[in-house]
DNA sequence: CGGGATGATTAGTT
DNA sequence: AACTAATCATCCCG
């Protein structure tokens, strides 16, 4: 509010060295009658040290005085022209706003992550789908989960708060250069069109300062979403039961441990897992079992047995040579089956 | 706590 | 597109 005033003084007092000028006929008829360039300096160093000196209400007068005059509407307007046509159109031709792709796909983002949506449904519905996605069950994850929504929650609520803020001084100051401008356009060849053209030079300004914001709310909920929901810090063991299918699968075409689409998607069914995670736990298994097939052995041998009494059982009357483990022509070494090895 | 087990990811291959 | 091999990050048991 100092530099205002003291612009606005400022502004006055040579406002009144003008109107001095103009009005003061002893001071035209001295200049022109000294016509010493040096005096003239002088004299207008003079009258510009005399500006200081000058009260608040002489130099309100003054402003007063000059408003007042019969040739001010006119000469403001054709200023204003002058400056239309020079300056501004200048700046006029750099106006096109083009929607920043960039902020376009913050924007989307913080969207997609409920950050900017909605109070409370998206957001966590986009979680929920997320820790759906990467393949959580959806029991176990709900205790992390609810850690995860609060941190977001948090980031959402830092992020209001700054774009509030931002929002509330971008007016306040918008506001402000209007008022200034304004009360400047008594004084200087100011239009209103200018004032315009300046709003949205601060718009875009502080619009810039926005991106930054959603750029840094961004990357906080990358980094987030990568501690909570990347699904290797969650991971957890698949039951006995999902182990034990996927096993005896294993086991049975230990010839040939490569299940097929659908083989894929009736395990995943059994094991109320994804069809994605079969195919993970294959890989690891073959290649696992492949580097050291000594220390599976007795996991072998004992599915062995488990699938040769389910065969036994399933079909008893024509038994011999439909054991699934029997062709065994491939890749991986049979198991070392003992079938006298604990029953 | 240390280390093996294990599910997921990734780079490279076929 | 599916697979291998290496690696990561976590689980979990002694």
């Amino acid at each position: 509010m100092d530099d205002q005033t003291r612009m606005l003084t400022g502004l006055t007092g040579l406002a009144g060295l003008a109107q001095a000028d103009v009005g003061d006929q002893d001071s035209v008829r001295k200049q022109q009658s000294l016509g010493q360039p040096q005096q003239d300096i002088g004299d207008i160093l003079q009258q510009i040290m005399a500006i200081t000196d000058e009260s608040l209400d002489e130099a309100q007068a003054r402003k007063h005085a000059l408003n007042c005059h019969r040739m001010k509407p006119a000469l403001f307007s054709v200023l204003c022209e002058i400056k239309e046509k020079t300056v501004l159109s200048i700046r006029g031709v750099q106006e096109e706003d083009p929607p920043d792709p960039q902020i376009m796909r913050l924007d989307n983002m913080l969207l997609a992550e409920g950050v900017s949506g909605p109070e409370k449904g998206g957001g966590s519905a986009a979680a929920a789908a997320a820790a759906a996605a990467a393949g959580g069950s959806p029991t176990d994850s709900s205790i992390e989960h609810s850690d995860y929504r609060a941190k977001l929650a948090q980031i959402r609520q830092i992020y209001h708060s700054e774009l509030e803020k931002y929002e509330q001084a971008c007016s306040e100051f918008t506001n402000h250069v209007m008022n200034l401008l304004r009360e400047q356009s008594r004084t200087r060849p100011i239009s209103p069109k200018e004032i315009e053209r300046m709003v949205a030079i601060i718009h875009r300004k502080f619009s810039s300062i926005q991106m930054q914001l959603k750029q840094s709310t961004c990357e906080a909920v990358m980094i987030l979403r990568s501690r909570f929901l990347d699904a290797r810090r969650k991971r957890r063991n698949f039951n006995k039961q999902a182990t034990e299918v996927l096993n005896e699968y294993f086991y049975s075409h230990l010839s040939n441990p490569y299940p097929s689409e659908e083989a894929k998607e009736e395990l995943a069914k059994k094991c109320a897992i994804t069809v994605s995670q079969v195919s993970n736990w294959f890989g690891n298994k073959r290649i696992r079992y492949k580097k050291n097939i000594g220390k599976f052995q007795e996991e072998a041998n004992l599915y062995a047995v488990k699938t040769a009494v389910d065969a036994a059982n399933v079909s008893a009357q024509a038994s011999q040579a439909n054991s699934p483990a029997t062709p065994n022509s491939g890749g991986y070494p049979a198991p070392c089956y003992t079938p006298d090895g604990r029953l």
